[in-house]
DNA sequence: GTGCTAGTTCAAGTCGGCTTGATGTCAAGG
DNA sequence: CCTTGACATCAAGCCGACTTGAACTAGCAC
């Protein structure tokens, strides 16, 4: 007998915190591969769970669906994905290793924010010109 | 006489890297004050450029403009301010450690892709489930 | 005057990432 | 058999953050 995906689509939201409506749109867009149906409804591998928290992630760190979609892809394709990949990999990490900074700078202003108790912002040290990045516009 | 401030929106823009039409929207939104008027064309201070660096980091960082707008306004506003601003900052500061947490666990994913020569991904140790974080699901 | 450039307003459009609503289908339980 | 509930499709809507386009104006050069 032939092995049916143990997951609707209902138990997938649940397992993965995404609503089905995502699921469902993440499919359109050719993000996730179309699964098995029985009679018309979609049935899932349990790794599809696996999935979405790599997908969830990778978008948390600033990729867009685009983006996930190459990588992804990659894992599931012939030759040439690896080299997609590190495309991907070469064109992003820049940004993010920039998102990284900018968002250590700025949990340091919330940290001391956190715990100012400067009367008023004028006398407060957070927003000294010495507290904010060169804009160097090297790149775009 | 009056001291008229010397940037025109084409020079903050310049100077900035934003576009003229980005301030414009600023500025509808509450996010820039407005500025003195000169026979109806807008004229800035030169801090003006700084406040919109600070900006841009804020929001590469991850806040929202509505967010940014709070921090912002507490540094013009009176009392009161310095609570708005822990606020937002107690209340965003999770959510910053857990983006850092995430770019740089994508970072890895990343540096480990760009020099990944593996034939197919299904040999890469790229996506096993040990690099991906736990679902714990304890905020949001 | 006649342009030109840089500004102005306002409404509408765009894009990514989904959500919502209308309408329909199917299998299981009472 | 009938209802319930979870699923299906499809078009449209929404939100944030802007951009674009049309139509107009003010100051300067010639």
């Amino acid at each position: 007998m032939i092995e049916i995906p143990e997951l609707s689509i209902g138990e997938v939201a649940r397992e993965s915190g995404k609503a089905a409506s995502a699921i469902r749109y993440y499919e359109e867009i050719g993000l996730l591969p179309e699964p098995v149906r029985v009679s018309g409804r979609r049935r899932y591998p349990r790794d599809v769970v696996r999935t979405l928290a790599v997908i969830e992630t990778a978008q948390r760190a600033g990729l867009t669906l685009d983006e996930i979609r190459l990588l992804l892809r990659a894992s599931v394709d012939d030759v040439a994905a690896t080299d997609r990949l590190r495309e991907v990999a070469e064109r992003k990490l820049p940004e993010l290793v920039a998102l990284i900074e900018r968002a250590e700078l700025v949990r340091g202003w919330l940290e001391d924010a956190a715990r100012c108790v400067c009367p008023t912002l004028d006398d407060c040290p957070l927003f000294e010109p010495a507290r904010l990045p060169e804009r160097e516009h090297l790149l775009s």
